[in-house]
DNA sequence: AAAACATGTTTATAATATAAACCAAATATA
DNA sequence: TATATTTGGTTTATATTATAAACATGTTTT
């Protein structure tokens, strides 16, 4: 009935930027930075995380002089996402059952 | 979009317990511990986070002779539950934007 | 009486999330 | 031309969490 969360998606940031990544070909730093709310230092730690996880791509180049930072979701990451989504149900679901007392 | 979720409840063993209680009088310390699968010192000590929350009540007795603990869910905690299935919704959706790049 | 079981709690440790401080380059300003 | 500010991040430090392991207290069995 529970099954193991992801802990790598249960997370408030990390999964927000699943989130918005999972319906974009790809989002830039300050892009996620201002749709997230989060800090930039949060955010910088949590992408790696997801980087290191194999959930998204990182493209680093530069735009007007300036350091970009592009990330777009993978196949590992979409498939791992909707995992989430599903046993994240079985706990919502607020299980009507008889009391066992 | 991305409401602040409650992180007394984005636990993978509170929310668990919680799902478990919002669907039923009351249920045991042995009970929850086998439906959610949790070890004897986590469940302890997510119980008492959740009470001291004001999100469940703990009653404390004896049958035949062996310690017995009941919870059950309070009106506060079951609003709470709602409230962080209403804010992780927008979580899950996967939203269809077009690509801000 | 000794060993095993029931029902939890407390303590210690490892992992996480977050904010704060930092850094390097670019641009604006005095 | 200094110097101050902005952009776009990264690194470091700290507080919180989750978890397992050890402990406690009493009960039942042999």
């Amino acid at each position: 009935m529970f099954e193991p969360l992801d802990p790598v998606l249960h997370s408030q940031l990390r999964l927000a930027i699943m989130s918005l990544l999972v319906g974009m070909e790809s989002a830039e730093f300050t892009y996620l930075l201002e749709k997230t709310g989060a800090t930039k230092g949060n955010l910088s730690i949590q992408l790696s995380r997801l980087k290191e996880e194999g959930y998204i791509d990182i493209k680093k180049s530069f735009r007007n002089n300036y350091p970009l930072t592009s990330c777009s979701i993978t196949k590992k990451g979409a498939r791992a996402f909707e995992n989430y989504v599903k046993a994240l149900s079985g706990y919502l679901s607020g299980e009507k059952g008889s009391s066992p007392d």
